[in-house]
DNA sequence: CGGGATTATGCGACCGGTCGTCTGGTTTGT
DNA sequence: ACAAACCAGACGACCGGTCGCATAATCCCG
């Protein structure tokens, strides 16, 4: 069980590690040793972990959206709350963070999608899968504004949520070459400020 | 002069290849010496025509968004035309092609942006370079627009252009792995049909 | 309970291959 | 004959992945 336990925990280091990385220098520029090397686990050892490069990436990716699952379930958790302005709030603290980073990564869903999003079956599911989840917690919070008469009822919850999702992405990217967040400012106020409204 | 010529046809066949191999596969999937064997340029000689491999990514940049620039210009040569419009006809066709390329691929400037965009500062200024251009393109688009009376005038026409940039590019990051053209459609069903309406 | 035999685990060295880059001999043109 | 242009091949580095050895754990029998 001992056993088992420092299996697992090894494991989540590896994880842990390997999204860094991956957030930091994308799939194809992380070598797997540089990865191994700095949570100190051997080569040779990688395997009895994971499948496969690939397999690896695709936990990584499921690693990687849980926290921000959690925080916006959080912010959802007080069924008070307006679910725009937990929506709006939630953005405004990631926002927050990625300035203190230096604009650099991003996210790393958006990242792979685009790099290996159509050349990796495995990861693609793993980024369906991630991406479904997150995007139905937003449906969720957009529904219950909705409700609350803070957004707009003529369009679906659902396809608010996709927009807004679409729009982050996209405003991440500029972000990076910009060196700026005022593009993921300007797309929650657009959205969130505007369009969503009711 | 012949010479010089040549060696322009030379530079610009690899950059035509380097494009399509950097679209379909991305900057560190992509080997030079790929590149150079698709058009039978020999691997000693790929130093003559660029400094490095960052180097003729950001040329391939700009050789990839000149076609675009021309084709929405060409939407908007005539004058009569709505701007809305035109903007509507260019992302329709822009649809239909990458459906019929089954997904792959997506958008160079939103795939380097995504993979390099933070990481060379030679890749990150072309591509800030191609983003304004076009941006500023999709700007004038929508500033005809309103001035013909079809688009909202109460935002300006550079964040509409911004937004529908960034939706767009979302969009095809999710393109990818839903393996559907439904997320285009929406955005700009969402954006052009609705949101920038007057 | 002790200790040799056997199995399981861990891991460093190494595989074939590819990377981006460079250099020096060869060809070409004048 | 000479200079410039060109390019084959090599370079060192590193890739993801494999494999056989060394160590550790387990078992079995005296």
């Amino acid at each position: 069980m001992a056993k088992i336990d420092s299996k697992q925990l090894k494991k989540d280091k590896l994880l842990e590690q390997g999204v860094t990385l991956l957030l930091e220098k994308g799939y194809h520029a992380t070598g797997l040793k540089q990865i191994l090397d700095t949570v100190q686990i051997p080569k040779g050892s990688f395997y009895t972990y994971f499948d496969s490069k690939e397999q690896f990436a695709a936990e990584a990716i499921n690693h990687y959206i849980e926290p921000f699952i959690l925080r916006l379930s959080a912010h959802l958790q007080n069924p008070e709350l307006d679910g725009l302005m937990a929506l709006k709030a939630y953005y405004s603290e990631l926002i927050a963070e990625v300035a203190q980073t230096g604009f650099k990564g991003g996210c790393l869903l958006g990242n792979l999608m685009g790099e290996i999003g159509d050349t990796s079956s495995l990861c693609r599911d793993a980024l369906l899968n991630a991406v479904a989840r997150y995007s139905d917690l937003q449906k969720i919070a957009l529904e219950r504004g909705q409700q609350q008469g803070s957004v707009r009822v003529d369009r679906s919850a659902q396809a608010m949520a996709d927009l807004m999702l679409n729009g982050w992405q996209g405003a991440l990217l500029r972000m990076k070459v910009e060196q700026s967040v005022s593009p993921l400012q300007a797309v929650c106020q657009d959205l969130l400020d505007d369009y969503f409204r009711a």
